[in-house]
DNA sequence: CGTTATAGTGCTCATATGAGCAGATCAAAG
DNA sequence: CTTTGATCTGCTCATATGAGCACTATAACG
């Protein structure tokens, strides 16, 4: 973006605005418009390039949400992901609850637009997450399953633990709560639980999933409800373990594989290999601190649609840029 | 510009202006963008016309003068012009004052930018061209020609006879003024006039002229100071003659042909013929009542460059639109 | 004065692109 | 269920375009 030898003349300027003109906006073509202004073709090639670069001719986006079109589409492109949405930096220092509604609304009318009647939805319980439901005002008639306990943290709503129930209400279709923590102290209370009617039937639906709404952690204190619910030794084992992400308590290294560790034994929540068969995964990531979290689990190829804010896809960006991680799909450079 | 059939999908938007992005911003061929999203390169061809049409990609331009480039090009190749300068449509009502004084700017930054020191420069005596040279700072030092006398009308400042002069002053060129009046009594007059040493010297720069300021003149009142100098039986005799337009007391009908009547008898200004022979004639004209003038004076095909305000401008375009001129320089639909 | 950068120019040829068309898809209407 | 029209899709082929190169001005410098 050098803006350096500005065009100084304002001849230039406007021939060259002109010919943008007529390029962009009537959509001629560089051949009669170099005939036009008695150039060559090239000249006019090489004007609009200029203009560009140059920041005579902008190319601005209007969309219908607060999105910066040109991180999502390195985020995207960088991972391999089917799509990505990155709020725009907004004005002035944002809150971390204001943040979080803002990815939460975005989610929202994603979830809203894409889903439709024949879906099976998964919402890992979390707080982005259940922010997002409280946006959603319609959703097509389609079962909403909850991936994972819950997990009570001091700033929660008690509302929260109904999130499933919630949008089940909302879309008029069927709720899988599980109604149990996501954390347990052990594996056999774990298994007990599992076996429970209704976390059983809950447990049963995952392999029914088309898509999965989910919050990404990092490991380490107040970026993962998982760890900040465990004891410090097993936070410190998972640690030096490598661990360095966490979705809806499955962990992942640096390169984004997933970790097998004790944890997996004594949580309520959707197994990492049925978390990879939902079709359409999307994570909520939305904090400086977690950018390292991010490309960990984007780089497992689970997700397909990433929402987080622009500080941290920046970030995210730099990770990925240092270390390219291998293409997923229809990637490019 | 309908904006109809709007897309209402956050994804297809963001997918649209990630393409655009890919498209105009990093230079991607459409080939390259439909592989990298999995769809042909037809599909990436309209996803990028659809988005262009409906709004969600905009084109802007940052001119360093206010200068709507739309406008520009419009005027410009409907008249084939060497080029055209529409100021921007400023928020409220102009006054005429404010207007002459932004039409001044925008011909002070174009005169200054064009002139080099080999130039011959011609000014006529209207208003806006006195408005013009105020806003020069500097200019290579070349001569300055009055083009025609001056008419003293109420609101003139007493200085504004010396436009030359001062002009001159500012290049440091020699200065050719004409110290007599525009409209004369009668022709022996004007001859005797023509003759003496100043005048004469003046006039016979006329054939060494290489840039011309002009201002266009409406025959009506308040429009023309050369019709408003004139009584009333002769303005009515021009008018009936079809007169549309008057630039230096030189007059035109509505298809930009010379009218030669009695005026150019006993009026002290260029020919018509000497200003036809100036390879640049930058002509201002900034009121919405002078439309019809200027549609005429620009299919003399004696201007090159016209210097007006946006209403005007759209008024003149749709003059254009109703009875296309015949193509002069290299021009085109 | 020649010499060397330094833009700027227009060329060729391989490639990208648009216009217009014909088949596919879909939804509303009969 | 078929019909109809509208929209969407990808095709062919003529045309527009970009990459890279060689040539020309122009300016900066010894």
């Amino acid at each position: 973006m050098s803006r350096s030898k500005r065009r100084p003349t304002l001849t230039d300027s406007v021939q060259a605005a002109s010919i943008a003109h007529r390029f962009y906006l009537r959509g001629e073509s560089k051949l009669d418009i170099a005939e036009a202004f008695g150039i060559s073709r090239f000249k006019v090639a090489r004007i609009l390039d200029a203009a560009l670069e140059q920041g005579l001719v902008r190319v601005e986006f209007d969309l219908p949400a607060p999105v910066d079109v040109g991180l999502c589409e390195e985020l995207r492109s960088a991972y391999g992901l089917r799509r990505a949405l990155v709020l725009e930096r907004a004005p002035g220092k944002q809150t971390r609850p204001e943040m979080r509604r803002r990815i939460g609304a975005l989610a929202a009318e994603l979830l809203t637009e894409i889903v439709t009647k024949d879906d099976v939805i998964g919402l890992a319980w979390a707080r982005s997450v259940n922010v997002m439901t409280e946006a959603i005002r319609s959703l097509p008639p389609c079962p909403i399953v909850q991936l994972c306990g819950v997990q009570a943290g001091m700033d929660m709503y008690d509302r929260s633990v109904e999130t499933v129930s919630r949008l089940a209400a909302v879309s008029g279709g069927d709720a899988y709560p599980i109604f149990g923590p996501l954390v347990l102290p052990d594996r056999r209370t774990t298994e007990t639980l599992r076996k429970q009617p209704g976390i059983a039937e809950t447990f049963g639906q995952f392999r029914n999933l088309t898509k999965a709404v989910v919050s990404i952690g990092a490991w380490q204190p107040g970026e993962s409800t998982v760890y900040d619910a465990l004891g410090p030794a097993e936070r410190e084992a998972i640690g030096k373990r490598g661990a360095k992400a966490e979705v809806s308590a499955r962990l992942f290294d640096a390169d984004g594989n997933a970790l097998s560790t004790g944890l997996s034994h004594h949580v309520l929540a959707i197994s990492a290999e049925e978390l990879r068969q939902v079709p359409e995964v999307i994570a909520l990531g939305y904090s400086t601190p977690k950018a390292e979290a991010i490309d960990a689990v984007l780089r497992s190829g689970m997700v397909s649609t990433l929402i987080t804010d622009a500080d941290t896809a920046q970030l995210t960006l730099e990770l990925a840029a240092k270390r390219p991680p291998r293409p997923r799909r229809a990637a490019s450079a």
